[in-house]
DNA sequence: CCCTCTTGTAATCATTCGATTACTCCATTT
DNA sequence: AAATGGAGTAATCGAATGATTACAAGAGGG
């Protein structure tokens, strides 16, 4: 029939799917997601894009890398801004360049989800390596201590399970879930989390 | 055809399915599980476990109500133990009393998995609701500041995360992911999640 | 002894989903 | 103008899965 979609290079159409994944992935996680669904949110048909992927299995793979990549580019660039090498300092920068991804709910969430699949025997090594990743980036780039490395993680799982939570919203309507929020990040961070949830 | 599992009341065998069920799902989160994988986890057939908790997605519900109830009693149980009400006190019981948790991964995983589904239109209310209980009860009952409140829940969020990746298994291998645990949790909790992953 | 209630299974159904196949359309080349 | 190859889809297939149905087997009561 005729192709309802526009005729794009593949490389470039493999980065829309990417970007499509990427969303549903993070709502659905792995299991929960798609190809479907992916291939509508990048408006084409789910034979293309398991043929330019090849499995749901190797989509999420290159998903993960991708987002990944997003994360460390990120810091990175946090890291490189020319400004005072103070320890301290570096970690304020990192903090506000992980809520600077928040906007972008689907690559931290799929990055979770990633992490939540553990059992898998495919993307459980993946998403462990991701980790490490990271914790290297912390350790040997951002010159971290290890009680730093540690506030870091564990602040960012937070702000990850109350993202998927989807609390946010909840927000509006409970005094309670609007405290908890205010709570344990006070109100600048409970503004970006509550935006982003919406 | 004959029966091959044992005769036995209704109650006690929703007990046993529900154990298994918090297997399962903490393995493989909610779209990953399978009602039949349940079910031989409970020993019994796949359309017996349908028929007594009517639909999977009702068996999440029970199952995450259950896991709930278990981390509430844990928690009360360690702030009832008769000693000095300090609030530092308090934080040190709770959090070895989280600790204890860990050893039943399924609990907390299943928690986290339910956590993850926010965008379900069900099961996301449920598991909101349950976070907010927690904060609640560490709030009010524990009598937690909110600076306590967010290391408790973001400490707990990162234990999570490390259990859910089985970076444990990883650790015995990998010098980083081992540096990894016991930078973050020094090496007493490293050694406990070492233990839970495997 | 029969009746009935509870516990449990085998068989099967309908749907969903990932994957495959065979095709169309269009641009470029020769 | 014919040939080639890349971009994309419709149709369909097979396996998995949640759910339904119909039945079996034992326990207890009258």
């Amino acid at each position: 029939m005729t192709p309802r979609a526009e005729r794009i290079p593949a490389e470039e159409r493999r980065e829309q799917i990417l970007a499509a994944a990427t969303t549903v992935f993070g709502e659905l996680g792995y299991a929960g997601a798609t190809t479907d669904r992916v291939a509508r949110a990048a408006g084409i048909s789910q034979p293309y894009v398991v043929r330019l992927f090849g499995t749901k299995e190797q989509l999420f793979l290159e998903t993960l890398d991708r987002t990944l990549a997003r994360l460390l580019a990120s810091f990175r660039a946090a890291l490189a801004e020319d400004a005072p090498g103070d320890a301290t300092d570096r970690e304020a920068r990192l903090g506000a360049a992980y809520l600077e991804l928040v906007e972008d709910r689907g690559t931290l969430l799929t990055l979770l989800h990633g992490f939540m699949m553990g059992s898998d025997p495919v993307i459980g090594p993946a998403a462990r390596d991701g980790f490490l990743q990271v914790f290297r980036m912390l350790r040997d780039e951002a010159g971290f201590t290890p009680e730093q490395i540690h506030r870091f993680l564990a602040d960012g799982m937070l702000i990850n399970t109350l993202l998927a939570s989807g609390i946010g919203l909840a927000a509006k309507r409970d005094r309670d879930a609007a405290d908890l929020m205010d709570c344990t990040f006070g109100a600048h961070v409970a503004e970006v989390l509550e935006r982003a949830s919406a």
